[in-house]
DNA sequence: AAAAATATTGGCATGTCCTGCCAATATGGG
DNA sequence: CCCATATTGGCAGGACATGCCAATATTTTT
C-alpha cells in the first residue's frame, strides 16, 4: 500500500475540517491542480482512510446538552453476556461511544441527552440488563475541546485493506 | 426559532450518516422534492444546527490505533491556571476531546495517537504543566460503538441565535 | 548513466448537481 | 369563509465533479 505524501497529509487534515471543500479550493490549499486533487481524494476513500462523511449537530442548540461519561463494570463475563451487553448498547441511540477500557471499569460510554429526565430513563433501561454490575456516572460540565481532528504527524497507513 | 417537523429530523438523521446525499436524494428518502429539500437544510445550517461537515478518518487503517481515556485532576483552582491548563490541552494535536466532568477527576480526555511511545510523548509533556496534579490513565481495548449519530427523538431547537 | 517503464500531473469535455427564481399550492388567523 | 403568510415543485443558469488524454516527472532496469 501506497504511503502518505505530504500532500496526501495535507489534504486528510482540510478535509476533516471541512469536507466541502471543492477539489478547486483544496488544490489551491495544497499547490495543486484540480483533477489530481480529485483523484488522491478517491483514492484515499477507496483505501478507506476516509471512512465517511457527515454532517456535525450542534447538541446545545439540539436541546441536547446533557453528556454523561459513564464507567460501567459487568458482573460475569461469559462471552455470551458480554456480546449481549455490547448488542443491547450499540442499539441505544442514547449511546454516542462506547470502549472496552483497561482499569477498574469494563466500559467507558458517552451518553447524550436533553436532560436529567431522559439520562434518568435511559440508566434504569441499562440497569434492567442482568450482567451489569456497576454504573458510575460522570457529568460533563463543559466541553473544553469538541470533535478535535486527528493528529496526522505519526500516520502511516497499514497495508491493511480488508 | 422554528420548531423542527418530522421532516427536518429526518434529513438531519441522513446527513449525520452520509453528508454526501444530494438533495434529489435526500428528497426521495424524506418524500419531497430536491428544491424544499436543499431550502430546509440551508436553513438548518443558517441556525447552525448543522455545525459543520467533516471527513471522518480510519484510526486504525491511519497507524493512529491507540486510544487513551485520560483523567486529570489540577492541583490549584486559580482561574489563571486553569486557563493556563486548558489553553495548553487545546493545542495539543493528540487531544481530540476534552470535557470537565463531574466527580474525582477534573478533567475527562481522550488521546488518540499511534502507539506507546507516541502516548508517553504526550503524557510526559502534560506532566509538566506545574497545575496538574494527578494523571489517570485508561486505555480503550476496542470500540464496540465509535462517534455514534445524535438521538433527534427529543431534540428541540433552542432560540439562541447567537 | 541512458533508456524504458511506470506513475502522476494539468487541462478539457461531458454530465451531474446546486442555486436562485417563479407561479402554484398549502397552512393558519381573523 | 377569505385573506395573509409560508411552503412547495419545477425550471434556467452556473458551479462543480468525473473521465479522458497527452505531457511531464519519477523510478527501475540494463
Amino acid at each position: 500500500m501506497k504511503k502518505l505524501d505530504r500532500i496526501d497529509r495535507h489534504l486528510l487534515a482540510l478535509l476533516q475540517q471541512d469536507a466541502r471543500l471543492t477539489s478547486h479550493q483544496l488544490a489551491e490549499r495544497v499547490g495543486l491542480s484540480p483533477s489530481p486533487c480529485a483523484r488522491r481524494i478517491r483514492r484515499l476513500e477507496q483505501q478507506r482512510l476516509i471512512q465517511r462523511y457527515r454532517a456535525e449537530l450542534d447538541r446545545e442548540r439540539l436541546g441536547l446538552g446533557l453528556t454523561v461519561f459513564v464507567h460501567v463494570k459487568l458482573s460475569r463475563h461469559q462471552d455470551a453476556l458480554v456480546e449481549a451487553f455490547e448488542a443491547a448498547v450499540a442499539d441505544m441511540p442514547e449511546v454516542i461511544e462506547c470502549h472496552t477500557v483497561s482499569g477498574a471499569f469494563d466500559y467507558l460510554l458517552q451518553i447524550v441527552s436533553a436532560d436529567l429526565k431522559g439520562y434518568e430513563r435511559w440508566v434504569r433501561q441499562l440497569q434492567t440488563l442482568p450482567m451489569v454490575n456497576t454504573v458510575d456516572s460522570s457529568f460533563a460540565i463543559r466541553a473544553v475541546k469538541r470533535a478535535g481532528a486527528l493528529d496526522l504527524r505519526d500516520a502511516r497507513p497499514t497495508d491493511d485493506d480488508s
